[in-house]
DNA sequence: AGTCGATATGTAATCATAATCATATCGACT
DNA sequence: AGTCGATATGATTATGATTACATATCGACT
């Protein structure tokens, strides 16, 4: 075996929680989420997309995905006009996010509570 | 937008729980996880990847990259004689495992408890 | 009526990941 | 000594996801 590249000390516990169909598919992940957090604080798909560094044809793909697999909408859109267009939350997309951080959350507290004594058993 | 491909009831949650380094490469998942506990029960570790359905190649480099990142060995690998060779868990290994499951099971519980609330809040 | 910039969406190119292929090594057992 | 089957590992190919490119649409404001 090659040296390691780091120590036993440097590891840590991550995790990913996402909305699901029965399907398998998700609908919305960490990455769907703070786009949609970044379109209620400004207003506008493509400007979410670039701060988040993601291209504009998967930010919308994304949502797109997403609004069809819940089988409502998320966003309302609109185009043209002042600025060329502006995109925002639906009350139910609202909603919907605040739900997530709240379990979000609550794993955190799960992970964070349960560090120590993963760390313990496994040295 | 199109007719949605599934009620809003169909919804669920789900996640994925990782270990992982500092540098952000995620060093076991469920994937690993469950190629070990195959090792640990069939003694081989291409007799694991077949029946998980994954190639010998993934496998085999998947363990290798999370004994270099953490550091020590998680299983003891022979080859030649009996069989042609086997493959077996390390102590740390199983004490991994059975940390990684334990939490596993803490994190499902929290989900599990919270689910109930986050469909209300979605409705 | 023309401009501007974001939304909308198809298609082609690129990138990352995994599978496939190919080959070597090892050692208990015949 | 030769066989067999799993481990070991590089190289190539295939697959899926994402980006890049290209183009159309819309509507408030000049």
């Amino acid at each position: 075996m090659k040296p390691p590249k780091s120590s036993k000390n440097d590891v840590f516990l991550r995790y990913k929680l996402w909305l699901s169909a029965v399907s398998g598919e998700g609908i919305i992940g960490e990455g769907t989420h703070l786009l949609l957090r970044k379109i209620e604080e400004m207003g506008s798909l493509k400007a979410s997309a670039e701060f988040l560094g993601i291209s504009y044809r998967k930010a919308w793909g994304d949502i797109k995905k997403s609004e069809e697999l819940l089988g409502y909408d998320l966003t309302v859109k609109r185009r043209g006009g002042l600025g060329g267009g502006q995109s925002d939350l639906t009350t139910k997309a609202k909603n919907l996010l605040e739900a997530y951080d709240a379990l979000h959350k609550k794993m955190d507290t799960t992970i964070e509570d349960a560090y120590a004594e993963f760390k313990e058993k496994t040295q």
